[in-house]
DNA sequence: ATGTCCCAGTCTCTGGGA
């Protein structure tokens, strides 16, 4: 099973690109962050022509999340299990998150996958920050009531956060700024402390790669990213795990792409799996091989 | 590099967000 994730900065303006690149990669789920569409608006026909089911939540203009299944999909849910609320003028903003469309999930296969977009949370002690640290709190709290961490679990996304230092092109250009503060590597870092992997750095240790470049100043030429979209899965998943890989063709040439490239993660069949050992193959070959009875 | 792209509304340009 191939499950894949990817801001796509506007469903209908990278529809052309997204064909493409389903046709290249051929996920079985691809979670979608930044659609901009309105439910109504969502190019179903279109990803139904690519053989995919869409379950879309958005309010148009900015933000959207999106799950495109070739398995149908059940238990849906938005926005943490609760309707979208704007805080009224006035009142309390902290709530603000909750009001835009930042997470829908799904079952698509015996797994439960899970688009989010977190708040890009602008300037550090800004209100839009404070925010985005109550995103990542709700996040964590429906994580608590609703989720064990031994089901087969799949959190994509954009988090907006590169987890370390690894993770940025330059640590030092990047102090002071979002996405690497203590306080959101802290919030990130409580889903790991809950029971979920960062699928792509468990199966790359040491790779320096990154799923989002500025489009301005060249930032894409000269690889001056960083590690903001991830998948995390849950400990049945992970021990499925094969491959998990960054595609950074799709950030390239025309028509215009997304800032982000997606990332894609390729599961063994749940079950036993391949037991690689030498002592005793040649009877489970002669096993595995005997004729079968029938007519 | 203040370098781009996308969206909505003020609608063939501008301002806001990322």
């Amino acid at each position: 099973m191939r499950i894949a994730t990817w801001n796509v900065n506007s469903l209908k303006a990278r529809l052309e690109k997204v064909a493409w690149w389903v046709e290249r990669t051929n996920p079985d789920v691809l979670l979608l962050q930044e659609t901009k569409c309105t439910d109504e608006g969502a190019p179903r026909d279109a990803l139904e022509k690519l053989g995919y089911e869409l379950a879309h939540h958005g309010s148009g203009g900015r933000n959207g999340v999106a799950i495109a299944s070739r398995t149908p999909l059940a238990e849906i849910e938005t926005n943490f299990g609760e309707p979208l609320r704007k805080s009224a003028p006035g009142e309390a903003g902290d709530d603000e998150p909750l009001g835009e469309a930042r997470m829908i999930a799904a079952v698509a296969g015996g797994v439960r996958v899970v688009s989010l977009y977190a708040p890009n949370g602008r300037t550090v002690g800004s209100p839009f920050y404070t925010a985005k640290l109550a995103w990542y709190d709700r996040l964590a709290r429906w994580l608590a009531a609703t989720r064990r961490p031994d089901e087969a679990l799949v959190l994509g996304g954009d988090f907006n956060v590169a987890p370390g230092d690894a993770d940025v092109w330059d640590a030092r250009a990047c102090h002071g700024g979002t996405h690497v503060s203590p306080e959101e590597r802290s919030a990130f870092a409580r889903l790991g402390a809950w029971g979920l992997v960062d699928a792509y750095r468990a199966r790359n240790p040491d790779v320096r790669r990154y799923t989002w470049w500025d489009y301005r100043a060249g930032n894409f030429q000269k690889n001056m990213g960083m590690r903001i979209d991830h998948l995390l899965v849950s400990a049945p998943i992970a021990g499925r795990a094969v491959a998990v890989e960054i595609d950074r063709e799709a950030r390239k040439g025309r028509p215009i792409p997304s800032d982000h490239a997606p990332l894609t993660l390729d599961l063994d069949a749940p079950g036993k799996p391949f037991d690689a050992g030498w002592a005793g193959a040649e009877e489970r070959i002669a096993a595995r091989t005997k004729p079968r009875g029938g007519p």
